[in-house]
RNA sequence: GGCCCCGUCGUCUAGCGGUCAGGAUCCAUGGUUUUCAUCCAUGUUACAGGAGUUCAAUUCUCCUCGGGGUCACCA
């Protein structure tokens, strides 16, 4: 049984970084048909809110992330903690420090001074005087004090640490009793039954710790695999200070979940020459073992290729639904299939797509100058007008098709190029020299709102 | 500074002793398109450096350089 998990501080959004972790633990658990569990570390109650943790919530829910079971929240777990921080101390695997905060302080300006490393210097570990006077005690957890600790890591491959270079008596309990990071996330991991646990890899120097309250506590130790950080563009670890690292923003942005989860995916993990992953691709195909050992550096270019990739892929009933969170409801219009297989080629996002769609299906209130001195000849009102008075004569018009044949018709019996028509008719339609198919467009808004285009754009133009 | 990790096109990456070093993106050019976008084709650009090992190193070893992470009664 494969259990892994995603264990935010919920200190803000959930971003980026977080994100790819969660979503190849995610992965991970599918595939083997095990379990992914969410956990709150919600134990530096200054740091930590509420919101920031319903906002990962939330999140999660965007993107189709869903955890197994109840959320495990640290904040509620304290007698949990407190059980086995007194285990450890009954069987002397703990000791009571009474250093006070100053006292520490002070060693560690002498190490620093003498090019020491800084660490505690142990001296309750065999303590069993009087304390000292008031003296509030931590809880600090007997380490060894020499020799190797193994990290065995996924990613990486085994790295060793010598426990005198790293290694001190750390606390796993402060002067209020509440337990510390590496303490709690060793326990709640066992007590979690969590398997492989896949993190950044700044955690790393962290694991020995974990691994040495482990073997204190008999716990089985989890496999770890610690993935490479990604960076901003300075090669620096990704931070909130870099803009875009909210993911929440991204739905914003107008990128939808299989673009963002594809992304994130193929950004320190590949397969072969493979870069479109559905979900169940990526379950099918993820292995841990295959993440990159360096890190990489983020940048959203091939999110944009991505994501205009599944635009153009998707059906438009779906796309219509996902369309209404940009202001945009096309569900009951009757040319909504023409109007999406027009224009969603031409979009990144479906925000873009929303602007477009808003574009085409507005009346055009200004027309680009530099068009109009291109675009809009001499000519260009006599050509029109010919143009209308086909669309008047005509019957039925609904296709596009029909409105080309017209198009035809005028460039036959006038003797011109098509491009004669094209020009001043698309800045009637569309006030600009670019945009879809004008027999789409026409099709689109109908006969009434083309003669009404066509008409406005001879008055303001010509 | 100590400890640890990492180093292939600008970017994401393939490669696991013998390859014209592959793909994608970006960029450029051409084609398609009345336009723009899409699409198609073509092209530019990479093994950080130096020693070894080997018949042969991008690939294995060591050193150098460069980058990053971490060193709390934060998580």
């Amino acid at each position: 049984m494969v259990v892994t998990r995603f264990a935010p501080s919920p200190t803000g959004y959930l971003h980026i970084g977080g994100l790819r972790t969660a979503l190849f633990s995610y992965l991970w658990a599918k595939k083997n048909g095990g379990t992914f569990l969410l956990r709150i570390e919600d134990t530096d109650k200054a740091r930590n809110s509420e919101e920031a943790a319903i906002a990962i919530v939330n999140a999660f829910e965007w993107l189709g992330l869903a955890h197994d079971g109840e959320i495990t929240y640290q904040s509620k777990r304290d007698d949990i903690y407190a059980k086995y921080i007194k285990q450890l101390l009954d069987e002397g695997k703990a000791y009571k420090c009474y250093m006070s905060k100053d006292e520490l302080t002070e060693l560690r300006e002498t190490q620093m001074a003498n090019k020491q490393r800084t660490m505690y210097d142990g001296r309750y570990r065999d303590f069993d005087g009087t304390p000292p006077e008031g003296a509030e005690a931590v809880i600090r957890i007997k380490a060894p004090t020499s020799g190797p600790i193994v990290v065995k890591d996924g990613v990486k491959g085994d790295i060793t640490f010598q426990a005198e270079d790293i290694l001190d008596d750390f606390v796993i309990a402060r002067a209020d009793g509440s337990p510390t990071y590496n303490f709690v996330v060793a326990v709640d991991d066992a007590l979690m039954g969590v398997t492989e646990v896949i993190r950044g890899d700044d955690h790393l120097s962290n694991t020995p710790k974990q691994i040495v309250v482990y073997e204190a506590l008999g716990f089985t130790i989890p496999a770890f695999y610690h993935v490479p950080m990604i960076h901003n563009s300075e090669g620096k670890k990704l931070s909130k200070r870099d803009g875009a690292t909210d993911v929440m923003a991204y739905k914003d942005m107008g990128y939808t979940p299989a673009s963002l989860l594809n992304f994130l995916v193929r950004l320190g993990w590949s397969h072969g020459d493979q870069e479109i992953f559905s979900m169940d691709e990526m379950i099918e195909l993820f292995n841990p073992k295959d993440i990159n050992k360096s890190a990489s550096i983020y940048n959203t270019e091939k999110l944009d290729w991505l994501s205009s990739h599944y635009i153009k892929n998707m059906p438009n009933k779906q796309l219509a639904e996902l369309l209404e969170f940009y202001g945009l409801v096309l569900t009951s219009h009757d040319k909504r299939e023409i109007l999406l297989d027009s224009l969603k080629e031409r979009a990144k996002t479906l925000k873009e797509l929303a602007e477009l769609t808003k574009e085409v299906l507005a009346t055009p209130v200004s027309y680009d100058e530099k068009a109009v001195a291109k675009g809009f000849k001499a000519d260009a009102a006599e050509i029109l007008n010919a143009f209308a008075a086909k669309i008047n004569a005509a019957e039925e018009l609904h296709l596009p098709s029909d409105y080309h044949h017209l198009m035809e018709a005028v460039v036959q019996e006038m003797e011109i190029g098509f491009g004669k028509i094209g020009q001043p008719l698309r800045i009637a339609l569309l006030g600009k020299l670019s945009g879809p198919g004008l027999d789409n467009v026409m099709a689109i808004i109908g006969k009434e709102e083309t003669l009404l285009r066509i008409a406005n754009a001879i008055k303001a133009n010509a």
